[in-house]
DNA sequence: TGACCATATAAGTATATACTGATATGTTTA
DNA sequence: TAAACATATCAGTATATACTTATATGGTCA
């Protein structure tokens, strides 16, 4: 699989709105190292469950997650095979990693019922 | 000047965001060879001198661009010294160059009266 | 100065976006 | 099967966004 040196403006400009939005742009930056349960998301956001699930059907709807259901479980993870993927990892990377977010819940013991 | 090689999520979605828009994503592209003038941007796109001046205005408002007036027209530039320049920077390579664009004006004499 | 450019701003509008609460769907487990 | 949980969808709302037309501002040049 050959890595995509360029994108159409068109495209770009698709996954560049859905990444301008903070709360998805968190995500894809949790993504990019692990993947996660949507309760996780609902743990970790301000927002309601439904505004959670309804960022991850943005991004699902343009490919750039997969999702994949253990269990009761819904995990998503980054589609390494999109079009857009190297595009998107170039970008994530001049972003600062998140996990810590994650890690704070899991010491508050927040960290939900997944696994 | 060193380069930036992490941004804040928070700034880093802020430029995410404007650079989603396929007008002002263009401009940004082109704006990476060489300086535009307003009125060539109004050749180019199909909305109104109002919109244009309005997309420029978002773009100078977060620095990402600097105006430069010569007599009646005024030249926008990508501003080098950005903060997240680097960033846009390497994000524009992605895209394919938009210039032909103008050059298909030139040739058609639409090119304007600027310079 | 006044007419004529280039550009910006104001005001209004239609559509997109992010959210909420309520409810539906699907899975697990007693 | 019923209760409990995880997630998705629906319907509604408030705000943001991109656009338009009309008008203002500021520079040039006869």
């Amino acid at each position: 699989m050959l890595a995509k040196t360029t994108l159409d403006l068109d495209q770009a400009s698709i996954i560049l709105k859905l990444m301008g939005d903070k709360t998805r742009l968190t995500m894809l930056k949790l993504l990019q190292k692990s993947q996660y349960c949507v309760c996780e998301f609902v743990a970790l956001f301000n927002i309601s469950q439904s505004a959670i699930s309804q960022h991850l059907r943005k991004l699902k709807d343009v490919g750039l997650v997969n999702e994949n259901r253990q269990g009761q479980w819904i995990f998503y993870s980054l589609n390494t095979n999109h079009d857009s993927y190297e595009f998107v990892v170039r970008l994530l990377d001049f972003i600062p990693d998140q996990d810590y977010r994650m890690k704070e819940l899991e010491q508050q013991g927040l960290r939900i019922t997944c696994e």
